[in-house]
DNA sequence: TATGCCTGTCATGGC
DNA sequence: GCGCCATGACAGGCA
């Protein structure tokens, strides 16, 4: 077995499982993987700086756009908010006040209430505790200062109006703010947030930091479906645990979540063994220059029919021109139509040529002619004792590279019909070069045949070089993908725990203040609320709204 | 001798 | 229809 460097990864037993499932799939094919470990390792280290770069420059963007908008805003001085300069006055000045102040139904005057849809006389006013002059205040700022906070109670406001009809308030308002909290999620938040400008998009989860409170800082709302977690029936649960038949209509905050083969794996670098010297077997020299193996066949050169056309040629036209040499039409044809038995053809009509050099030195005292009356006389008999494969070639030549060896038949065999072209050009000139090559010269069928055959294997040899190479690479690629996918849901997972916690954090903060607010409105008696039958709405304007829960349940029945 | 890997070859289908 | 290419399957050689 060969030792693979593959690169450093854990995977899990199904992991590997799946790879090797993969891996056997073709490990039989004989591709190795070693071919493409060092390729592999440079794209590796390449695709890491490359993402490096990435987020490096992503982050400087990141801060531009941050320097950018901080210059388009102005801070609050009381909220500590930063706001748009151009913007109109925000509601946060008097949402203060107005929690406390302002006549119901709604706290805030900017915003002009429904009072036909809003508030009945049954509504209290709000009252500030005369006790708790500034703490109501404070906590409220605090409160609306944290813009998750906002963002929860937006929701929960959002979606109790939204049933209940009371108000409607514009999704551009709302949902840009979202993807403020999710910096990381670009992407989504972008496909959500259609009316709010990427910039704005892109860099608030910059200045958010600063607008925090301390600890809210440390938390990151990189949550992909906050409301998965933190729906407005888990908050209604949260807050309202009595109120479970006020069902509040859930806003769409989902998002739509959406070689060039390198040439050739070179032939065997070396060159085709023994290559031909292509004049030497020019049809000229055929007699003068006569191969070592032509000596087995005394009468070949007689049996060369050069002016016979290859179609006219008749098997009494083929090589020996007697008919000796076993060439019959329906041999040419078998050779044709079954090229695997054009081997076994190659291997009776030129035994010598599928031997060592010392069998050819035994067999050459035989004559050749033998060797072809035996194929006269059993036709049928498959070459190699019909396997075509069973009798080793080159067995001998354990020195021998097998594909040397092999392209070596292939021209042993070329050289043993006198095919007047070296393997290499018959394999590799293009077709017409191919073509015009052949048509200069004059070749009987078992030449062509031949050169065809050479051709076609020598073709297929390197295809099948070919289509190893990229199967080795899917499963180079496959594994690389796998282990970057292990990595990547590693990463969401920690990230997903990290946002569980800060949302439990939150949703704990804004239950505190919830409560602490709600205890501090009294009516105009003086009196508190009962949380059981009202409830605190808030705005992304800042706007409170305190809603009879019983009117919640009324408008929802009707 | 058995086994696994590598390579060449053939058959087949698509272009 | 031919040639080329891709690929699964098979067989032989080799360590």
């Amino acid at each position: 077995m060969m030792e693979i460097e593959l690169p450093k990864m854990h995977p899990s037993q199904q992991d590997m499982d799946l790879i090797d499932i993969l891996w056997r799939q073709d490990v039989d094919l004989g591709a190795g993987r070693e071919v493409f470990d060092f390729s592999y390792r440079q794209k590796e280290v390449e695709l890491r700086l490359q993402r490096e770069k990435e987020e490096e420059k992503q982050q400087q963007r990141l801060r531009e756009q941050e320097k950018a908008l901080l210059a388009q805003l102005q801070l609050d001085e009381e909220t500590g908010e930063f706001v748009p300069r151009s913007a109109p006055p925000t509601h946060t000045n008097t949402t203060n006040a107005e929690v406390t102040q302002s006549v119901p139904p709604c706290l805030d005057a900017s915003v002009p209430p429904s009072t036909d849809l809003m508030m009945p006389s049954d509504i209290p006013a709000f009252t500030q505790n005369p006790l708790l002059p500034g703490s109501l205040d404070q906590a409220w700022m605090e409160l609306l200062s944290l813009p998750e906070l906002q963002q929860c109670l937006n929701m929960q406001m959002q979606d109790s109006l939204d049933m209940d009809g009371f108000m409607k308030p514009s999704t551009e308002a709302q949902d840009p703010n979202y993807s403020q909290y999710l910096p990381g999620m670009d992407h989504l938040s972008s496909v959500q947030t259609e009316g709010c400008p990427p910039e704005y998009i892109n860099t608030y989860d910059g200045s958010f930091n600063t607008m925090v409170s301390p600890n809210l800082s440390q938390m990151s709302l990189n949550v992909p479906d906050v409301r998965a977690e933190f729906g407005p029936e888990e908050f209604n649960e949260l807050f309202y645990p009595e109120m479970r038949e006020v069902k509040v209509n859930s806003g769409p905050l989902t998002s739509d979540e959406g070689n060039t083969v390198s040439q050739l794996v070179e032939i065997p670098s070396d060159p085709p063994v023994n290559t031909m010297d292509l004049h030497s077997f020019s049809p000229g020299s055929f007699s003068s220059g006569k191969p070592e193996p032509m000596s087995e066949f005394p009468d070949s050169d007689s049996g060369l029919s050069l002016d016979a056309s290859p179609h006219t040629s008749s098997p009494g036209k083929s090589l020996n021109g007697d008919g000796s040499f076993g060439f019959s039409d329906s041999d040419s044809e078998e050779m044709d139509g079954s090229p695997g038995d054009m081997e076994s053809d190659y291997a009776e009509i030129f035994p010598l040529v599928y031997l060592t050099d010392e069998a050819q030195a035994s067999l050459s005292e035989k004559p050749p002619a033998e060797a072809l009356q035996m194929k006269a006389k059993n036709p049928k008999i498959e070459p190699a004792e019909a396997s075509g494969h069973s009798k080793p070639p080159f067995t001998k030549d354990k020195q021998k590279k097998r594909s040397e060896a092999r392209l070596s038949r292939d021209e042993q065999r070329a050289k043993a019909l006198q095919i007047p072209f070296t393997v290499d050009k018959i394999i590799n000139l293009p077709v017409d070069d191919f073509n015009e090559m052949m048509s200069k010269h004059q070749l009987n069928e078992a030449q062509l045949a031949l050169v065809r055959d050479i051709r076609r294997r020598g073709k297929n040899k390197v295809a099948a070089q070919n289509c190893r190479k990229r199967k080795m690479e899917n499963i180079v690629g496959l594994e690389y993908e796998l282990d970057s996918l292990k990595e990547e849901k590693e990463h969401l997972m920690k990230e997903k725990s990290k946002r569980s916690t800060s949302l439990r954090e939150m949703k704990q903060q804004l239950s505190t203040l919830y409560h602490e607010v709600f205890s501090m409105l009294r009516d105009e008696h003086g009196k508190p609320f009962s949380p059981n039958e009202y409830s605190l709405q808030h705005t992304a304007d800042g706007t409170v709204f305190l809603i009879p829960r019983l009117k919640k349940t009324l408008v929802k029945n009707n």
